[in-house]
DNA sequence: TCCGCGCATTGATGCAGGTCAAGGCACGCG
DNA sequence: CGCGTGCCTTGACCTGCATCAATGCGCGGA
């Protein structure tokens, strides 16, 4: 495996460019319906009047690798929907320990507070692209487009799934466990995608790896030389990890 | 500490039977109206007309101590809340390691799921009493009246939160402060629902605190015995705990 | 009243993963 | 093109929690 890290650039590159000239605020009728992430969004159940009404309300944020959106304990004035690039949201303890609790990638919603201020902080991996939604506003609209908020309890409701399976991982896996589950959760996403789920790509560091699995960098290098040498997965250049023997990741995952 | 597991009506007795007699199906008019619990629930913010129909639609379950009321992977027929007792929901790895993802007390709300099916499987801690309602039903009356979306969103959003920071515990804290969070999350469940937060009622088992706190039974047996000899906590009669030093339980909690 | 069962506690020991420390490698910059 | 910086890997050692085992203790049932 190399050690650098992408340039922000490297890969969903033509994705973020195009979508950040794509919903450029000036552009006309409505940018969001030629929003090449909108497929993956809470807005693809949209209908075209319900997305015009989103349009005139969106911003749109770029951030540089290691940017920060926002900090937990800000105030909530925007949630954002990820249109390219990597972020990770995460909290701290007071004494600098820290907890991934998610990486969030093109489609990908986050800022959803339940109180003023968010429950966590977001920073950009990759460069990264994302559409910005006055809280405010947002409220307003999704009064006028219950369709909306169900799409939105939809969302909330898959991110609950994860975070329970993620507790299971945190509880109860091994190290080399958790990192099978991480790999294929990887794959799964860029799937998700359209991208291909095999090599997958990890765009995040050792330490941001460790951070959301409950792990030092060290076992998680540790770990991922482990997976090498059983011949389960493989480095590729770029980044990339192939997954050589799939079942066997699959079984490790589950903790069988 | 004694050991006993409670007799199931030691102690939300009287709104045990309350709330079964007073929502039993023959009642008249609505039963939901009368609900001892339901400033606490999804149904708080209903308006008469919508808690009529949901009175149309609610069934009733009790279980006792230790009995199941779905497994994971079970089709999603009903969504439930709890109106007496104690729940817990986990989720199992196939060789049988456990992972409770939450302890839910009388206003919680549980079964929604994603999919068709469970995320996870549900089972009474106490003897415990719940509503039901069936999802085909639930959605229909979901549609009608999107206040009740809201509501149900704004109830997800605040698992999503809690989910979090169950996640920085599991990944990042030590032994002690996890039963520290453990037991300020007890005192603070029980402040809502209008009970004594200070001594707090641990009804659970060792093994069940163990699997939500991703340690076994010895460790949190060996933490608790430590905070008492800190004098940060003191056993009282019939599995209740006084939290002595609420400063240091706190530094403790957040990883001071 | 006494017995036995199930849970909790405590002790002894082991080990997975953390900690500390030393290179290695790739890339960017002068 | 060589050097420095930042990340990754690897090694040696340590420790917090798991594991294994024994005992304690309260309650319910005979």
């Amino acid at each position: 495996m190399t050690n650098a890290r992408l340039s922000p650039f490297d890969v969903d590159s033509g994705r973020l460019t195009d979508a950040v000239a794509r919903s450029g605020p000036s552009r006309t009728p409505s940018p969001c319906e030629a929003c090449a992430v909108r497929h993956l969004t809470v807005c693809a159940a949209l209908a075209d009047e319900e997305l015009r009404h989103l349009s005139d309300i969106v911003g749109h944020v770029e951030l540089a690798a290691g940017q920060s959106l926002f900090q937990e304990s800000d105030e909530a004035r925007s949630v954002y929907s990820v249109t390219a690039g990597t972020m990770k949201v995460y909290k701290l303890l007071p004494d600098g320990r820290c907890q991934v609790t998610g990486f969030l990638f093109p489609g990908d919603f986050l800022g959803l507070a339940h109180d003023e201020t968010y429950a966590y902080s977001a920073e950009a991996v990759t460069h990264s692209a994302l559409c910005s939604y006055p809280r405010s506003k947002l409220e307003a609209l999704l009064k006028r487009f219950p369709q909306m908020e169900q799409r939105l309890l939809g969302m909330a409701k898959h991110e609950l799934v994860v975070a329970q399976e993620q507790m299971l991982l945190l509880g109860r896996k091994t190290a080399k466990e958790r990192l099978a589950s991480f790999l294929l959760m990887l794959s799964r996403a860029a799937a998700r995608r359209g991208q291909d789920g095999n090599p997958v790509l990890v765009p995040m560091s050792r330490s941001d790896i460790g951070d959301y699995l409950g792990l030092t960098t060290e076992t998680v290098s540790r770990s991922f030389t482990q997976l090498k040498r059983d011949r389960i997965i493989a480095a590729e250049s770029g980044n990339r990890i192939r997954l050589v023997d799939d079942d066997a990741l699959h079984d490790l995952a589950e903790g069988g």
